[in-house]
DNA sequence: GTAGGGTTAG
């Protein structure tokens, strides 16, 4: 009510607004926007005209600009109601909302037309989780004196998209009842805002629904509904609508290759990113396109595949922008060429806060914990506020290099330093950072008092940390707290609880757990490795059959673990949860992905060439001391990225020193 | 006017 009663008021201008702005402009005739004149050639009679004003203000003035104009436009004194209009919508597109707002709020009477609510209503749905626009479109429904404003199918639309950003099904609903009543559900834009919104809610039905009665579709309406099944992880079914729609575009082509890339498909991601190269229509890849696709490449350790594409950048005059010179330096990171990846960011003039993160992201995980240390405080030295991904990295670098007092120091000034409240995330990582070193009592400590319940992961941490310093006392101590969480201990905390009982030989309790992890219809995450053998990706899972030549694999296999023990190699089958004899524990970590991987890259490769695997999980114990091994014994370097960090096995050792 | 983006502890 607020509101109405101001809009029914008479406008009037705040005085201090024309104190605000004292700029004056000068004008030319030039196309170009007029420069600004100087205070001493500032002449207070002369003002121009209202033509000149809404032609000024149709140039899409910048800023600075458009508030010099607005100033001109209060000293005058003619009416001013369709310059009102085009400053709100100048305002609007410099993403000024509250000054548009303010101007909104006193237009003259009888009220702003329908297509500024439009404009008003779109800004506001912009913002995520805020009711303005619902409220402005509650306002503009119940003028009706002197006079009554409709909406029309573009208030339609923006108030749909703001019903999916409020993620408010219950605002969509009552929408959905009107336009269905006032004939606006026919129009396309409507129609397409609709099956966009449902899929935000995973209303997938109710999107299918809309789309199936839709007498018209275009790009947009195929592809928000194939975005509603990748977001909701029904790929397949993502497929089979790509497969069916009848033209595609870059947007397109970058739901289904980002969809794939999050439900960790990644080879897909690339078949389809190949498969648009090659796609007849010439649809370009864009930014997001070429970021999935590295990013990719960087899941996977596909080292030719992303040096390809970063050729294929190159040699298309394709900007590097922040986002992709970040996606390369991620890319080369994770598939080992820490070299590249620092050369790409040296050659950054002004990195951002994305740039900076990735490199040190990079860095730490290459156990370089003491030159992630250094480009923080070069970052920090450029005046680039780190975001919380940023402090994640740094701290992992130093958690690997036991740089113990660094990472704490960081830890500990986060929130007074640069506003970043610590998530359970960060406590995480200063956990492992102190139980990593062997300061098992202070990380404890730590997480009885951390403002944030500790979750499974954060015992987990500490559990590692009690393996390494071989501290079963406190091991126990940790079991009664997991044990504590019940229910809340999801899967992770499930599969360790086991893996501990199996370890101590308790097998009725292993088989209480799985039979709960049964019951909830929780599958871990299966282990999955991968190696890249001339540019072809082949994958691995744990007691794969899918691979073609898995057979000659296996024989391989058995061969290369045989001969590993004569190297010193002892199988270590600890980490087994399952109640199995002992050679059929043997049997279960001889089949784990990575070993599978190795064997395949001993087979496939040149004698004395390293191989790179990458894993999708934390190498176990048992094929750690395997690679260790078979290093030695075939004398090659094999280079594994884990899903904490590189470990470079040479001669019988390992650059990680045991410490993962 | 309506659809799309990665970097992240263990």
């Amino acid at each position: 009510m607020h509101v109405i009663s101001r809009l029914k008021s008479k406008c009037s201008v705040a005085p201090l607004e024309l104190l605000e702005f004292r700029a004056c402009l000068c004008f030319s005739s030039a196309n170009t926007f007029p420069a600004i004149s100087t205070p001493t050639t500032k002449d207070p009679t002369v003002h121009p005209n209202p033509e000149t004003l809404s032609q000024l203000l149709n140039q899409r003035p910048l800023l600075s600009q458009l508030k010099q104009i607005h100033a001109q436009v209060l000293t005058h004194p003619f009416s001013h109601v369709s310059l009102t209009d085009s400053l709100i919508h100048c305002y609007l597109s410099t993403n000024n909302l509250t000054t548009a707002r303010a101007l909104f709020d006193r237009y003259p009477l009888p009220s702003p037309p329908t297509l500024l609510w439009n404009l008003m209503i779109r800004a506001c749905s912009k913002l995520h989780n805020s009711a303005e626009s619902t409220n402005l479109f509650h306002l503009m429904i119940s003028l009706n004196h002197p006079i009554r404003v409709v909406p029309d199918k573009y208030t339609f639309t923006f108030l749909i998209t703001s019903c999916s950003h409020q993620l408010s099904k219950v605002h969509g609903q009552i929408v959905h009842g009107m336009v269905t009543r006032n004939g606006y559900r026919s129009n396309l834009y409507v129609a397409n805002s609709f099956v966009n919104m449902y899929c935000v809610f995973r209303e997938m039905d109710d999107a299918h629904k809309v789309f199936n009665e839709m007498s018209e579709r275009d790009v947009f309406s195929w592809t928000s509904l194939i975005c509603g099944y990748a977001k909701n992880g029904e790929m397949g079914r993502a497929c089979e609508i790509f497969g069916e729609m009848p033209l595609r575009n870059e947007v397109s082509w970058a739901v289904m290759i980002s969809g794939f890339v999050a439900d960790g498909r990644y080879i897909e991601a690339l078949k389809y990113f190949h498969e648009m190269l090659c796609d007849d229509h010439k649809v370009k890849p864009n930014e997001a396109v070429i970021v999935c696709a590295l990013s990719a490449c960087a899941h996977l350790g596909a080292s030719d595949q992303g040096n390809w594409i970063h050729a294929w950048i190159d040699k298309n005059g394709i900007l590097q922008s922040s986002n992709i010179s970040t996606a390369l330096i991620d890319m080369h990171a994770k598939c080992g060429r820490i070299d590249s990846a620092s050369r790409i960011f040296t050659k950054i003039s002004e990195p951002d806060v994305l740039n900076f993160t990735s490199i040190i992201s990079g860095l730490s995980i290459h156990g370089l914990g003491k030159d992630a240390l250094c480009v923080f405080n070069q970052m920090l030295a450029a005046n680039v506020k780190p975001n919380e991904v940023t402090i994640l990295g740094v701290l992992n670098g130093c958690s690997h290099s036991g740089l113990v007092e660094e990472g704490s120091s960081i830890f500990c000034n986060m929130e007074s330093l640069w506003e970043i409240v610590p998530k359970i995330e960060h406590y995480g990582c200063y956990i492992d950072l102190l139980g990593r070193a062997g300061y098992l009592e202070r990380a404890f400590k730590v997480v009885k008092c951390m403002p944030i319940e500790p979750d499974i992961v954060i015992w987990r941490a500490l559990l590692s940390a009690c393996r390494i310093h071989r501290d079963a006392d406190l091991g126990e101590r940790i079991i009664v707290h997991i044990e504590q969480m019940g229910g809340r201990g999801h899967i992770g905390g499930e599969v360790l609880l086991s893996n501990l009982h199996a370890s101590l030989g308790k097998w009725d309790r292993v088989a209480q757990v799985r039979k709960l992890m049964g019951e909830r219809k929780n599958e871990s995450t299966p282990g999955c490795s991968w190696i890249e053998v001339n540019g072809v990706v082949h994958e691995f899972r744990v007691a794969d059959r899918l691979h073609t030549q898995i057979v000659e694999i296996r024989y391989k296999l058995n061969e290369i673990l045989k001969r590993a023990s004569l190297g010193g190699y002892v199988v270590t089958t600890m980490q087994v949860s399952f109640d199995l004899s002992e050679e059929e524990k043997e049997q279960a970590v001889a089949w784990h992905s990575e070993k599978l991987a190795i064997a395949f890259g001993l087979m496939s490769t040149e004698p004395g060439t390293s191989i790179r695997i990458v894993k999708n999980l934390r190498t176990c114990e048992d094929c750690h001391s395997a690679l260790k091994a078979v290093s030695k014994v075939y004398g090659r370097v094999i280079i594994v990225r884990d899903r904490s960090r590189f470990h470079t096995f040479k001669e019988g050792s390992c650059s990680c020193n045991d410490f993962w």
